[in-house]
DNA sequence: TAATTGCGGTCAGTTCTCGTCCGCGATTGA
DNA sequence: TCAATCGCGGACGAGAACTGACCGCAATTA
């Protein structure tokens, strides 16, 4: 019956909602029986998700956090919410889930109802304000390769060669992938016969998906490791790999409380100062988070930061 | 059957997992019949999912955008990425849909497996990275915080007032409340019988949960507009709320490309030069996002956003 | 102690499920 | 143009599930 599925995802649905239902408000709220939501309940539990129930004058029903991730269901707002948020963590600002935040993108905007996407993207025009450097990526862009990958469908689009040579690209795609600092697309060129990685911010216009092509398979099977191949010495580096260094007059006790431990760490320098170190490669911006820290501090290296901080002094000096 | 149900849930993540299905793959995966497949489809569509047929030799199911968005199923990653990309919504990166991150969060966290938690909470020590200025807040107590209004779960709490004094507080909350700036929190005292707003940095230590109590509703009804009227002239302001202008040497064409439009807006000043307005207030970040741009500029105002940068420049000049 | 609330067994009538048959129509590619 | 593929949906019948109504029990709170 179509009635009893619907009502076991609208009990879901009210478990996530508010916290606290008694069985009577369920059973008015889904118009049935307080007998047919124990049974519902019973069901849900039995499908693995952990529906507590507490006896007495204040008990009722509440969902808990089980071994397994029920179902979302999300109201308009808050899947525009979810959407933007991934584009955040997709454009970089959080080291790591770039890619997963693209997956979980494509598959959030394949149901995305238009109405809810045009407020998406009026709201990710922020997204990128105080982003990491780097080539800005539309995340829409990202999303529908990232959604082409997974249904395996055929893509075309014009690509801007490193030599600026343009030309017409016939791809099965196989994966998008994020070096750190660049995205890429990892696609079988059915034109040239042969795998080619493409840099993503040198597709030009639009993209677009044409039929169900082959799934196929990067040689190695694994898509990041064949761009790092692929990668021409120096380039992955063209925001060199080398960490920065920052040398800080506060005591390091003090810096690892305002220094994101994920980001870079911090050793003690002396009683009162430290040594700040990114974890990965240094960034314009880890200057300027440091800079903003509003604490005495020195360039330790490399050399070319010290000069991204010269540089950046002379744009500010004239300025105020 | 609780069966039925299952599969349908499962029909519907197998649909988002992967574009295009053929009825007999479904039929396959889910070790059912083909024309069962089809009345559950047919259960689908009833229940609002557009889910697409398409006869023929490269046909098949798939699942498009309607009206409604469908429950989400998401894997472990993505979860973790969609719990991280919305601490971040959440912390101000993006302006205007705070609130309604922090709410998407609590009702994540509140069905997320303690083992997705801890990577979630690993992976977004480095959240805060590059955030806007203002004062950190810890995602998890916001999410705390939001999740007891929702359901009505009285809290308690040690306070430091605004004269430093610090106290226990008995409360029914009301709601979670972005300014702009800073969080805030609505709740009713219980021991003081009266209503009051929490400054949510000001709060010291855990956050305890306790029984239902009371669903309360703020004077006036609206928590925002409430909290507003609260705040003493000027502290929503701790942060002006002026916006920040900026003079920049090249032509407003240019600019508008690389500005985000709603963070602020281009005007041009001359055919090779134009003005940068932050549509809010201005942010030390405003600053050096503009001097990131690394062209010729000119801070127009106000005095403290030139102030600013000669503290910046103060900073960084001997540290190169 | 009394009230509230969840838990679960039983029963009977109704309803739905699911596989198997069937033919139809649309689309694609040889 | 033809054949293969694939979605669509009606009909049938045995079996299973759903629902509400009743029952008593146990736990919790005031």
């Amino acid at each position: 019956m179509v009635q009893t599925s619907a009502r076991l995802l609208a009990l879901l649905s009210l478990l996530q909602i508010r916290r606290e239902w008694t069985g009577q408000a369920l059973a008015d709220r889904l118009e049935v029986g307080p007998r047919t939501i124990r049974r519902d309940v019973e069901k849900l539990r039995s499908l693995g998700y952990p529906v507590e129930g507490a006896p007495g004058v204040a008990g009722g029903y509440r969902l808990s956090a089980g071994g397994e991730l029920p179902p979302l269901l999300l109201d308009d707002a808050e899947a525009v919410a979810v959407a933007v948020g991934l584009r955040t963590a997709a454009s970089g600002t959080i080291a790591g889930i770039e890619e997963t935040s693209i997956r979980a993108l494509a598959k959030l905007e394949q149901v995305l109802p238009s109405r809810l996407r045009r407020r998406v993207s009026a709201l990710s025009g922020a997204t990128s304000a105080f982003g990491v450097d780097g080539p800005r990526i539309d995340a829409d862009m990202l999303a529908t390769l990232a959604g082409a990958c997974r249904d395996a469908a055929r893509l075309h689009f014009a690509y801007v060669a490193r030599d600026e040579k343009a030309s017409k690209r016939n791809t099965e795609p196989c994966a998008v992938v994020y070096s750190g600092y660049r995205w890429y697309l990892v696609a079988f060129d059915l034109d040239r016969e042969d795998w080619r990685t493409f840099r993503i911010d040198r597709i030009q216009g639009k993209v677009r998906a044409g039929a169900r092509g082959r799934r196929r398979t990067v040689p190695g099977g694994d898509p990041a490791a064949y761009v790092k191949g692929q990668l021409r010495p120096g380039e992955a580096g063209e925001n060199p790999a080398e960490p920065g260094r920052i040398r800080l007059g506060i005591p390091a006790a003090d810096a690892s409380r305002r220094v994101p431990s994920r980001y870079a760490t911090v050793e003690p320098d002396g009683e009162q100062a430290c040594v700040v170190t990114t974890r990965g490669a240094w960034s314009r911006n880890f200057l300027v988070w440091t800079a903003l820290l509003d604490e005495p501090m020195e360039v330790l290296g490399p050399p070319e930061l010290a000069q991204a901080a010269r540089t950046l002094v002379s744009r500010l000096t004239p300025a105020a």
